[in-house]
DNA sequence: GACATATAACCCTTCGGTAATTTACCGCTT
DNA sequence: AAGCGGTAAATTACCGAAGGGTTATATGTC
């Protein structure tokens, strides 16, 4: 036998155990799991694992365990180990920035720089509860060099960055700070503050979305005045 | 052939391109680099490829190509993939707290929680200048789980935090938080934001130790009064 | 029987690791 | 001076496992 197949028995614990139990609906001439209802199913294993160990270090293997199906499977939905991830960085990559997006768009517009931060990272966490890995499939940093992979992950996170730049040149321009490349740098220093607290948040599956909102209240207002 | 070896030829620009011509002081029956020297040489790739592409996805000959010999070269200093990776978090675990420890013994204790992290970030810098990739050794994601390297990171990086610790501890408890878990998750933050600002080097190679230096003195500010 | 879903078994490359051999320098003897 | 062995340094050529990717085949439903 090769890869993890799940040979006849059903695989370690799988997302969705496949008995022989019949749905309903199913479009004609279809033995398994319907194409849309698979394919779900893979991007979330995909990403827990791309999530987990990076590009490099995931194996098409481990997702399709994961899935429950085999090897095969995974080639015939997704082309190729770099498709899959492209697919779930795109996924991810719009859930994302559509957190951000309304966290921005809901916060009050007073005083900006004072609450936004904290709006921005609650909607993070409520969107990303249930899929805490898939904040590094956006920031990993295992990606192959001058890839396409590369290409699109850096794109996605210039996105991030161009909606973090409007709040960082408020702040910066408040202190007399016109210089760009201050700007870039504290637009590193921003999304590597959230994926230090996504890993914490890994590190503590017991915390809710709601707890660390509330947490990074408290840590943002002491940061701010020490 | 076999792996990246440079054959006769040397190999793509060798740290120290070995010619016929001769050393002085050598032990008897000598041919080649002296044994320390070479250890120095492959140290210093090991950091360099470990910290760009993480354990995982960092190849041995890709290290023994980069310091001009061949892979059982690296066998013979080092025995294993992992016995090198761990030379290279001892050395550079001991540089970075070293670092940091003398930047907080030579730092004023007046109002610490002003100036501290900024001398702390210059200390770092400085240290890591001509070595910035060596950061990422030290916080690795691609190390395998359940693994004696991830142990021995996860040790060393438990001295950075707790040289953090007092700092933390101190600026949480200046708001009446005594939350242990607030301390561990700040902690987070703070590794995570030098994380980011190394990476933003990495990105500027332009830009010194001292234009770092200062650049974090104005985000901090930047940060703290907005 | 036709079609969609799924699998077993395989190929090929990469990579960690090893065994056998070669090269060059030293100090010693003749 | 010429040679000789010892030793450290280094290389070539290989092995086995892991993983990305493919082909041929089976299975169930309409």
């Amino acid at each position: 036998m090769d890869s993890t197949s799940a040979g006849a028995g059903p695989a370690a614990t799988p997302t969705a155990p496949p008995p022989p139990g019949r749905r309903r609906g199913r479009p004609a001439g279809t033995k398994g799991v319907p194409r849309a209802e698979r394919e779900e199913q893979i991007l979330a294993a995909a990403v827990e694992e791309f999530g987990r160990h990076g590009h490099a270090s995931a194996s098409m293997a481990a997702i399709a365990a994961r899935v429950g199906v085999t090897k095969p499977m995974l080639y015939a939905y997704f082309d190729s180990k770099d498709g899959l991830y492209l697919a779930c960085l795109e996924r991810i990559a719009a859930r994302v920035i559509e957190a951000i997006d309304t966290a921005m768009a809901g916060a009050p517009a007073t005083t900006a720089g004072e609450q936004l931060p904290h709006a921005v990272l609650s909607g993070l966490f409520s969107a990303l509860e249930h899929r805490r890995h898939a904040w590094f499939v956006l920031y990993d940093r295992t990606l192959p060099p001058d890839s396409e992979l590369r290409r699109a992950a850096q794109r996605h996170r210039g996105t991030v960055d161009a909606l973090a730049a409007q709040g960082i040149a408020a702040l910066l321009s408040g202190h007399g700070n016109e210089d760009p490349l201050d700007a870039d740098a504290l637009k590193h220093m921003w999304t590597g503050t959230v994926s230090a607290l996504m890993g914490w948040w890994i590190a503590h599956p017991d915390q809710s979305a709601r707890d660390m909102s509330a947490r990074c209240a408290r840590l943002l207002t002491a940061v701010r005045t020490p």
